[in-house]
DNA sequence: ACATCCATGAAGCCAGCCTACATAGTCACT
DNA sequence: AGTGACTATGTAGGCTGGCTTCATGGATGT
């Protein structure tokens, strides 16, 4: 009974293809499938079946790739412990972000970490809503990801999800706009507004649909953008209004941009990390994640402070 | 990180020295150093010092051998998972149990267990209480241990133990006793006598201890026997009571012996399987105990209903 | 001081896992 | 229907890594 094939097993349940995994693993084909074999003839029963030119898992299959996870865990266990005895986190630490989380916490996490002496971390960022949050989690070690409360896509998958913050979606507006002056606004204050919207499919368009439910109107949205500068870019040249989350936005600009509470709706976004079981286990994982936490309480402290 | 090389410093806690890992593991000690070394190297810490010609593990060691046991759990439920889509609880399961309890279940448990092809249970009895029953899960799948109540010297070492029954211990008179015709005795009743007790350090000991401290005065012990026939024969022989375990013993005996319960004294043993937690998770190991306890169940029920 | 018991080092053997290459089945597109 | 791309999987051979054997050195006890 080898880890080893386990792992291999394990792989083959996330990435689907006996070459996905021999590329994830640096091996041939060849290599992954004659491991697969061996673990088959020890179980003595069928772990996988063909299906056209691919193959899946049988139920035996699945269960024991499930419990290939546990041993994985426990690994990961073991080498924290020890990482814990050298009292230092070493290693590389890959690190998925969509861009708006990226640049609110990225750059004080890595001078908060610079301290950490043989502790690299990878970071990349990535459209949100395109990808597949916990599908990531295959080729990263975290991937920030957000959600709208109430949908919470993962944690049934087995992953580690570990909350960083919740962010409120504000309404921005032009400074010089009508509604410039009000402490917080209402479904029924915006709905007429001509909106900048994003993407469809993307979480934020939730908030609008309540906005819609809620007031019985449709909003009219006239441009769709992905990128939180290119809207607010629009908002400041009096084009319309959008929603901005509150602590990603460049914030209240004097005399060009304003943003205002929305009241009545649930409008804000979890910002969590997610993690492989296994991988959220080793040391060096729960370092970064824990400069991420600290980071966003930081930041969700700074904006307190700022509005009271 | 290897498992292997885990699972040796896991022995090496155990047993204490690398000749004995070696022996355990059918390896020399020459492999077992070699492996050890490469481990440490990769931790990057010492795992083990010298102490006079053999080695101590560090805190370290001791820190990483125990996880290794969390390893080693999370392997053995991957087995039992397959074990169980086979459905065939197969191999070798070696178990070591003390006389009484080993004649007592042994003989209906294995009988329990001949339907099951492929599955081998090797027994053996030893001595009890001249043995360590925690050391012995070293070498055997399970083994039958026994304790007086309140005396729980085991499961704060971090192994598995299921109890199978409480056995009684009453007091074996012959059948022309003076006391045979009562129900129960008290220690009053009984601490005049002359007793056939058990090796000083046998844990029944206590018992009689108890009576004594109930009383005040000292039971007069004049025969020291660790067998429970020659106890039987010598009390039959009206050479003096003794403590007997009720379900053990071969009960009463028309016109030879009588067993009484004793009131007002906690006299009763628990009958315990006790095991290596990753061993405790094979299916086949699982398959034993369970017919262990069935049987237990069955000889307690048999007891219950023979006295009622 | 000697015998003994321990851990460990060096040299060499061998199994197991990998790569490279070849084969066979499945699918999509023409 | 045929061709090409893509899947998994066999076969042959090389190389790494863990084992054994033999030898060394320190610690203990008589």
């Amino acid at each position: 009974m080898d880890v080893q094939r386990l792992e291999l097993l394990r792989e083959l349940a996330e990435r689907g293809s006996v070459t996905a995994v021999a590329l994830a693993t640096h091996r041939t084909p060849s290599a992954v499938s004659q491991q697969l074999k061996v673990l088959e003839r020890e179980a003595g029963l069928p772990l996988t079946e063909r299906s056209g030119r691919g193959l899946v898992l049988t139920d035996a299959g699945r269960a024991l790739a499930a419990s290939a996870t546990d041993i994985a865990v426990a690994l990961e266990r073991a080498t924290a412990v020890w990482d814990t005895f050298r009292n230092t986190a070493t290693g590389d630490v890959s690190l998925v972000t969509f861009p708006t989380a990226g640049q609110m916490l990225l750059p004080g996490v890595l001078q908060d970490l610079a301290s950490h002496e043989g502790l690299t971390v990878h970071c990349t960022d990535m459209d949100p809503d395109l990808s597949d949050f916990p599908a990531l989690t295959s080729d990263y070690d975290i991937v920030l990801a957000h959600s709208m409360r109430g949908q919470l896509t993962w944690g049934g998958r087995g992953l580690t999800s570990v909350p960083l913050m919740t962010e409120p979606l504000d309404v921005g507006l032009p400074a010089d706009h009508r509604l410039a002056g009000r402490v917080s606004l209402g479904a029924g204050d915006v709905v007429g507004e001509t909106w900048i919207g994003v993407p469809v499919d993307y979480a934020f368009e939730r908030v609008l649909h309540d906005i819609e439910l809620q007031t019985g109107s449709r909003a009219r949205i006239t441009q769709r953008f992905a990128d939180i500068r290119l809207i607010e870019s629009f908002i400041m040249a009096g084009l319309g209004i959008a929603l901005v989350p509150r602590y990603t936005s460049s914030g209240n600009q004097p005399g060009r941009m304003v943003l205002k509470p929305l009241r009545g709706l649930d409008s804000e976004r979890q910002i969590v990390a997610l993690m492989r079981p296994d991988r959220a286990e080793r040391l060096a994982v729960r370092t970064v994640v824990d400069a991420l936490r600290a980071r966003a309480a930081q930041v969700q402290a700074e904006h307190a402070a700022a509005a009271g």
